[in-house]
DNA sequence: GCTTGGTCTATGGTATGCCAGATGCCACGA
DNA sequence: TCGTGGCATCTGGCATACCATAGACCAAGC
């Protein structure tokens, strides 16, 4: 019973094959999605499995999941259809990413730390020198990463946990929207004044900051983005 | 190629066994959750594909799905378990919930026609009666069908998918909660004036008054009802 | 050549059997 | 009596075979 000091760590479970196909899958459509806007659409189980190297068993699964989250629609003896986002559809996760995005930044000037709030200002810099540097805008990693911060400042996992999963789905749009460098440079202003409203613990002006910053992008993709 | 006038209806396609079965599980879930909270947690795919009278492979494919949504828990060689929310993630489904519905208010003052606001006087009435009635408060149906109804008129139809399932799994703890009087007829005030603030179509105060709403009912599940 | 009905094939749905690992029981020994 | 190691069994993961039907193709009849 003695304490041998062996430092042992758990061999890591690899995952399932059911997980790591769901993976594979999510990353291949997604990565359709963005470079290959007018690829082939339908999906054919066996072809699937066999360059999975999978059975159909777990294939099946993974694509029931990606089904659940409506990335592919599954029609009985027909096939299996990428599904493509509509414009409509896109414009309404952003509606809702602005509805969470605004909570959290509510409860973010109740619930983060000062050094939270202060480590704010790197990301509105990495932003900055992104949007001017790589000429991108609200698709860029390092805008949806500021954004990200902001909403795990909330404090509320699920709230991170939804906005992840539409920030997956909206920036597969990236390289269809205009690049804009005033809308670059008017966002990075737009950063500043969120991050000094939350820095101020001022609740109703941080929320309003950030719902209508999100908004505005809503309306930017309404007039100038052709999806579809 | 006379039109003969058969009436022929499409065959419903029955759905698949795999859909069915994930109603008919989802539906055992729920109301264990209500009716048995101290219940069995563990499920065995074997037994449940005897009763359910399908093979366990639809069977599995749904409670996968299951897993997704975070019903159920499946560790592999060791069983399939009933997820029970936590407090804190119910609070945090409540806090969404508020998000999403002051969203839909704030939208609803801007796109929902007179006709359709004046209809929330009927439900209001109906959660009057019904809360008066049978000493029901937030969870009693007539209320969902309220909430639901602001959230409807938002003309977002990813909101309203969302708050459904939210109010799924909140509903679960109808039973739960401690009855009060008081906090239904407080209630009913505030329904009444969130009617007023969407019919004088005043975006700011509907908004306020419907996210503020949400947030009592989370402040008083977080004080006064016991989960676990 | 065109229509029409039958047939063939592709493809998702379902059933089933085997596999590997986690548990728990049980016998055995100190 | 208690700890230990082995073995039976339980249970989800995976592979595979078969099924049913939508759609494509084809051939016969006009």
């Amino acid at each position: 019973m003695a304490d041998l000091q062996l430092k042992i760590v758990p061999i890591t479970e690899g995952l399932s094959l059911k997980a790591r196909t769901y993976e594979a899958l999510k990353a291949a459509i997604t990565n359709l999605n963005i470079y290959d806007p007018g690829a082939e659409l339908k999906l054919d189980e066996r072809d699937l499995s066999e360059r999975f190297g999978v059975s159909r068993t777990p294939l099946r699964e993974a694509l029931a999941q990606l089904e659940s989250e409506g990335l592919v629609r599954i029609v009985a003896r027909r096939g299996i259809f990428i599904v493509r986002k509509t414009k409509s559809e896109i414009l309404d996760m952003i509606t809702v990413w602005a509805a969470l995005e605004s909570m959290a930044a509510r409860l973010a000037t109740k619930e983060a730390t000062d050094e939270e709030l202060a480590s704010l200002h790197d990301l509105v810099d990495q932003f900055s020198s992104d949007a001017v540097a790589r000429n991108l805008g609200e698709y860029s990693d390092a805008n949806i990463r500021f954004h990200q911060a902001i909403i795990a400042m909330g404090g509320c996992p699920l709230i991170s946990k939804m906005a992840e999963e539409l920030f997956f789905h909206v920036r597969a749009i990236r390289n269809r929207s205009i690049v804009e460098q005033d809308r670059a440079k008017r966002s990075i202003v737009d950063h500043k004044e969120i991050v000094a409203a939350l820095e101020a613990r001022d609740t109703e002006r941080a929320e309003r900051l950030v719902r209508e910053h999100t908004l505005k992008l809503r309306e930017h993709v309404e007039r100038f983005v052709e999806i579809d």
